[in-house]
DNA sequence: TCATTAAATTGTT
DNA sequence: AACAATTTAATGA
């Protein structure tokens, strides 16, 4: 099992850093394990860090007035999450759920700005990511709005390889049917159903306990 | 290495 | 939600 320091060389933000930075990133970053179905961090809480998923996944999550759980989007192993709520004074504003017995990194908020003040590489990596993030979210509203199946589990998976927000996913995705399901807000079955559709297309392969051969950018554009 | 068992995941109703 | 079939992982000979 890789050590939390190898992790945190191989990130892509870390590939621009100095020695010393380097130095500093791995004394100042805690590891810290989540069992499945814990929680990571809990809306209302301060935020105080940068959390990376070193090993794992975990979703990002708000429960509406009613107790239904919505889910926003899963991060699978190498992405790192939180960077906006560090950038303001609020409090959490989201439910980080392991769905997997989970590696997780925590960057001290200190830390966090002080990397923003001192590398160039590092802003670059993190402007490159909320620029991401925000036309994913821009394609969650309009999937939202379609409400079909198969579009939206094609979306989830399109989003979960994302490669230049998860870089460390290799072309297999390890995820149960029934976790695909939790991220996409539907049932085990439907998800079965919708995946043996998409295969049907071309635009992966289902196997025992992932998926493989997704077709990224036809996954993400599904049913547009 | 092989056989047996348990656990996890999938496919169907 | 429940059930059976399938795959993987673990165990011990």
């Amino acid at each position: 099992m890789a050590t939390l320091s190898e992790h945190l060389r191989s990130t892509l933000w870390a590939k621009t850093l100095d020695g010393a930075q380097l130095a500093r990133i791995e004394r100042d970053v805690v590891e810290r394990f989540c069992a499945a179905g814990t929680s990571v961090c809990r809306k209302g809480e301060p935020v105080d860090a940068w959390v990376g998923v070193l090993e794992g996944l975990v979703k990002i999550q708000t429960v509406s007035a009613d107790g239904r759980p919505v889910t926003f989007t899963g991060v699978p192993s190498g992405g790192w999450l939180g960077e906006g709520s560090l950038l303001k004074t609020d409090p959490r504003k989201y439910d980080v759920l392991a769905l997997r017995d989970s590696r997780i990194a925590l960057m001290p908020r200190e830390t966090f700005l002080w990397l923003l003040d001192s590398s160039i590489g590092f802003n670059r990596f993190l402007l490159r990511q909320l620029n991401e993030r925000l036309a994913q979210f821009i394609a969650l509203i309009e999937y939202e709005r379609l409400l079909d199946t198969d579009a939206r589990i094609a979306r989830s998976l399109g989003e979960l390889f994302n490669p230049i927000l998860y870089p460390g996913i290799g072309p297999r995705l390890s995820i149960s049917q029934e976790e695909i399901g939790y991220l996409a807000g539907v049932s085990r079955q439907l998800v079965n159903q919708a995946l043996r559709r998409l295969e049907a297309q071309g635009l992966l392969k289902v196997e025992y306990g992932g998926v493989a051969g997704l077709a990224f950018d036809a996954l993400r554009s599904y049913g547009a």
